[in-house]
DNA sequence: CACTTATCTGAAGAACTGTTCATTCACACA
DNA sequence: TGTGTGAATGAACAGTTCTTCAGATAAGTG
């Protein structure tokens, strides 16, 4: 934490009056304490979100949830509009990130959403504007 | 849809064996249905998701759900290893993406995670790998 | 009103992203 | 084993993003 905490201090002796530097350090413990229990997979997390982010790979997750089943990505291909290539590149890069599973089948591979990736849709439909 | 369909159409024929045209039609019919249907809000939500996949902004939302209360900026900025300035970008950015309420005392700004922001947080940690 | 403090804003440049094109891989089947 | 097809990969470039620096606001204080 270390030098920016002179603000902080000020703050603390505004909103708690004359107190002593015993309380201070106390708050200054309880915020360190939030920021060490940080959850551990943390680059992770950060990559599902990252890449649910972007509109291509967005769409095809949320087409993948819809179906309720696994897509061929010929199916896929034909309603997001961008090349092949990029479809192939979205769907890897969802796979990296935990978001899809991946099968093959002959020449035909297929996607499905994994629990993460709806997981993440759901949190997103129930708090739109308007609901909760 | 349009043109990208030859190899779907191959697909579909490949896996129901000699079909009719007519179902070919019904599963590309669904399958567009399933995009038309996507969610109104669409944009706004890929910026949610955006704003939480980089590491100054997650680790703010992170630091705000787990005290679970309104933080001063001063409080926010000691725990983050960024300049102050990026800070305030940041929370700039996460009231933008509707992640963050935002409330002014004198001169001190007070921030706090909505319940979107904690939604997609709880998405994470419920399936983290080992959870669920 | 001048001065200090907390926070914000805009510009700028390095770093990163997303798409396409060209090529390659992998499988099926004649 | 040669050919065709579905999908993946790599390079490249335009576009975007993140941070910092410098300066601007806005509120509190003397």
């Amino acid at each position: 934490m270390g030098q920016q905490s002179e603000r902080l201090e000020r703050l603390i002796a505004d909103q708690e009056g004359e107190c002593c530097t015993a309380d201070i350090d106390a708050r200054i413990e309880t915020l360190e304490r939030h920021v060490t229990d940080l959850p551990p997979d943390y680059a992770r997390d950060q990559a599902a979100l990252k890449a649910l982010s972007n509109d291509t790979r967005h769409t095809i997750v949320r087409l993948l949830a819809a179906a309720g089943r696994e897509l061929c990505v010929c199916e896929i291909t034909p309603v997001v509009d961008v090349s092949d290539s990029a479809v192939s590149h979205a769907l890897s890069d969802l796979y990296d990130a935990g978001l899809v599973t991946r099968r093959k089948d002959g020449t035909w591979r297929y996607y499905e959403a994994t629990g993460r990736a709806t997981a993440l849709l759901e949190a997103l439909d129930q708090t739109r504007e308007g609901s909760r």
